[in-house]
RNA sequence: GGCGGCAUAGCCAAGCGGUAAGGCACGGGUCUGCAAAACCCUUAUCCCCGGUUCGAUUCCGGGUGUCGCCUCCA
């Protein structure tokens, strides 16, 4: 069975085919750089970044792209409020983005173009749609000709006409359509700007993706996501620039995920409910926040409450302590044979959660069947080495799939004091002498470490993971 | 008005023609000096009404509820 994918297009699942054998072109649209990103932003990034982990594991070369939007109406405005140059605010929050998406254990991608050094492109592609006919330059600004694209709403399933009943734009006497979008806008006095042949300006919001694709992947892709609210206008307008330019496909899969509610309701800044990656992670083990974002299918949304993330710690830990239990276990085992058989059906399960449209909820439950038959195994001190070995390696190669660390500093090294304590407990304990193990083992709890007593020894961890 | 998603146990969430994965929480038990971790057991007529079918949570029609997109919001 080859990876289905839901392809918006299409509205529904297809076997996915590369363009070229082996090898995959993959264009997701990246952040606008005026602000720390919100958990809503993190989720294609996480979901995307797992489409890829898990494309790689199955084997395809992947180009990953994608774009840091670092000029735009809300850097200019942004800029202007602090005092500082449109470039300075796009580099703190380019900074603050890997920071956040670091965190959260997201591959840096292939490449990460920005749009203000991806002018001379940007600016050769829209010359190339008015030599064409498909664009206008009116005052300075340049619009698409929405008209002239046979093809304009396919993606988003809606017809030329209906998009312009629905529409709540202000008509602008100076464009031919009202659907007609901006490529290219003027520069107000005092904005940053680029020169171009149709004055000095900045690009409109569409054709940076346009460009870059064009740029770094070539004119046709196979995979080009983002989230559900991008299919329009944003995915359907680089469709008519791209596939207007080039005469072909601008890509074969469209990949779009659910938004994330807070409380069931939209998280927007009218709302005043918009949680930052950035304060959650201070908050959370963002493990557990990735853990959670691929608790659901990418398609669906997910609601976001404190309560469903501390069930999420609860159910994350119950993989981390397995983990640490049989790491614990096999500690002095020279054994190093994996029973591969033990291995394959884990794997095989996972795939075919994985093949059909990345379904991540189901490829968490085969961890919990790992961890659960694993948990049985640790239960009985004959249990052959290799068995847990196996056990051991599959969790931890598929949670890395998930891009899900189970590695943390639990197994860190332990003071002299502490050691020591541990060492005199164990005294007590072998004397029968229960009140002062007990109460030297309060002590360590105090002190943050948590004992459990196995027939393998003493096995400590920190409280706090 | 146009287009679309979702509705499954206390909560979260898969499944999508053959009477329901997984996780969290609750209760009972086992193991343990006591714990912890873990294991076992227990918990669902799948929103409503029709239809198709030998058989529907799963397909079709109609409701109801809910969330979203329709120019710069992931």
């Amino acid at each position: 069975m080859s990876i289905q994918i839901f392809n918006t297009m299409s509205r529904q699942k297809e076997p996915f085919v590369t363009l070229e054998p082996g090898k995959v072109r993959m264009y997701v649209c990246g952040p606008t750089v005026y602000n720390y990103i919100h958990i809503g932003n993190a989720r294609p990034v996480v979901v995307f970044d797992t489409v890829r982990r898990y494309l790689e594991y199955s084997g395809y070369q992947v180009s990953y792209v994608s774009n840091y939007t670092d000029v735009d109406d809300r850097l200019i405005r942004a800029s202007k409020e602090r005092g500082l140059s449109v470039p300075e605010i796009a580099d703190q929050f380019i900074r603050a983005y890997e920071e956040d998406t670091d965190a959260l254990n997201v591959m840096e991608a292939t490449i990460h173009p920005r749009a203000t050094r991806t002018m001379p492109e940007i600016i050769r592609f829209i010359s190339q749609l008015v030599a064409k006919g498909f664009a206008y330059a009116v005052d300075g600004d340049v619009y698409f000709r929405t008209r002239k694209f046979a093809d304009y709403g396919k993606l988003s399933h809606q017809s030329i006409d209906d998009l312009k009943s629905g529409a709540r734009i202000e008509i602008d006497e100076r464009k031919e359509d009202p659907l007609d979008f901006a490529l290219w806008k003027k520069a107000k006095p005092g904005e940053i700007n680029w020169s171009s042949p149709w004055g000095e300006g900045r690009p409109g919001w569409h054709i940076e993706c346009s460009a870059m694709v064009e740029k770094y992947l070539g004119d046709t892709i196979d995979i080009h996501a983002g989230g559900t609210d991008l299919v329009f206008p944003h995915h359907e307008n680089e469709i008519a620039q791209s596939e207007a330019l080039h005469g072909q496909t601008m890509a074969r899969y469209w990949m779009h995920n659910g938004h994330i509610q807070i409380n069931h309701e939209k998280m927007s800044k009218s709302i005043g409910n918009v949680i930052l990656v950035h304060d959650l992670v201070k908050k959370y083990d963002p493990q557990v926040i990735r853990f959670f974002i691929l608790s659901v299918h990418y398609r669906h949304p997910i609601n976001f409450s404190d309560e469903l993330l501390t069930d999420a710690v609860q159910a994350f830990n119950r993989i981390k302590t397995a983990a640490y239990n049989l790491t614990h276990r096999l500690k002095d085992e020279t054994v190093q044979k994996p029973d591969h058989a033990i291995e394959k059906i884990y794997r095989d399960r996972f795939a075919e959660a994985m093949d059909d449209d990345f379904n991540t909820a189901n490829a968490e439950a085969v961890l919990f069947d790992i961890v659960r038959d694993a948990n049985i195994a640790l239960q009985d001190p004959d249990a052959p080495a290799g068995q847990l070995l196996a056990y051991r390696r599959v969790l931890y190669e598929l949670s890395d799939v998930l891009g899900l660390k189970l590695n943390d500093s639990k197994a860190g090294i332990l003071d002299k004091e502490v050691e020591a304590l541990i060492e005199r407990r164990q005294e007590a304990r072998k004397a029968k002498d229960f009140k002062l193990a007990d109460a030297l083992r309060d002590q360590l709890s105090e002190a943050g470490i948590i004992l459990e007593d196995t027939p393998q020894g003493v096995r400590w961890k920190r409280a706090d993971q």
